[in-house]
DNA sequence: CTAAATGCTGTCATATATGACAGTTTAAGG
DNA sequence: CCTTAAACTGTCATATATGACAGCATTTAG
């Protein structure tokens, strides 16, 4: 092979990396492309060489979110120990920057608002969502094999609408004590599970 | 007084409705003021005669969506019977379209990006949605007058959590199954408050 | 009918964003 | 050293969005 070595994988996390954070902060059609390639450290005519024009760049972004999600819900279940397996998924989820960042959840919530128009869209995070759910689900399901299959499903439901709540207001900065009471709701729901199980 | 009568109080309602439609869709800086003129059935020039420029849409969506929201809250609480409001609140919030629309819930979470970087807003935002979870707490309160004071607050987080979220994923069409799920949970945290009233 | 105040439209200039591409530089292999 | 392939930059043309304003139309009071 003869020529320049290629650095196109790492321009291009850089550039998803950058994108994430403009989109979470002014929308998806909210940033200029100088400001994306300011934020990533680069030019504008250097990010359209790799990347391609708009478009390319957010469906680049679409199948980099959805598959970021998938991948870390995946890492965080690998890390969960053998016991009290829920009550360490919610502390890692709500305390640690184990789960994703509230930029990742903000630029999901952009590509929400743009599924009412793009059906294909739509299914794809409809299908992450479900699947980060189901992810949940299966961590339960397994330290309260006993538990009503229901309540389980229940369970998992709160806890990611209580996180994914928590993590797109982020930037309002809410006081501790609202942040804490989630949390507390969170444990509340899998301390149920066990007294019915 | 001389001179044709003013129509500016329709006319900002009129763009105001078209503005929250718009910015749930597109974000804060995804519509062009072309499109949301269209959206109003009106012209550029003429949404720009009676609201002025961008930014003073913009300013102008903030109050219209805030107050709104504030009102909306307080008929939702007026509108309760005085038997089983907890349960009557809920079923308005989550079947009916008594509460915020979904739009609005959308135009509300495009500004609580921006937020981030706006002092002024990121407290309106915050004194906004603390309201509305106090709301819900004083129903709550009254209700089960019994029970742990900080039981009730996390019950009416909790609520609140999920409304919010079914309303900003309204976009993702999710299935009814899902939905309901959201809406048990909510009914089972009010049943947990009167277990231990 | 006239004047006044307001609603409404057409149109221009400007700013910004984007797309495109020619040309330069850099790093590897032979 | 020479070739090659890729990274990178400078710059232009175009499209779109916005701001601004002059002027016309409409409705009311007197």
């Amino acid at each position: 092979m003869v020529g320049r070595p290629s650095n196109r994988d790492e321009r291009y996390i850089q550039v998803m990396q950058a994108l994430v954070r403009c989109v979470a902060r002014f929308g998806l059609e909210g940033a200029s492309l100088t400001q994306i390639a300011a934020e990533a450290g680069l030019t504008r005519p250097l990010i359209r060489h790799h990347l391609g024009n708009r478009d390319d760049m957010i469906a680049a972004l679409q199948d980099y979110v959805l598959q970021c999600f998938a991948e870390q819900t995946e890492a965080l279940i690998a890390a969960l120990p053998e016991d009290a397996a829920g009550a360490a998924l919610v502390d890692l989820l709500f305390c640690e920057t184990a789960g994703s960042s509230p930029d990742m959840i903000l630029a999901f919530a952009a590509l929400t608002a743009r599924a009412a128009e793009d059906s294909d869209l739509r299914a794809a995070c409809r299908e992450s969502l479900m699947g980060f759910e189901a992810a949940v689900t299966g961590v339960l399901r397994r330290e309260y094999p006993h538990a009503d299959h229901q309540a389980v499903v229940a369970a998992a439901h709160g806890i990611v609408a209580l996180y994914l709540n928590v993590a797109s207001l982020a930037p309002l900065d809410m006081p501790p004590k609202w942040t804490q009471t989630a949390w507390t709701l969170a444990h509340n729901l899998l301390k149920e599970l066990e007294d019915r199980s």
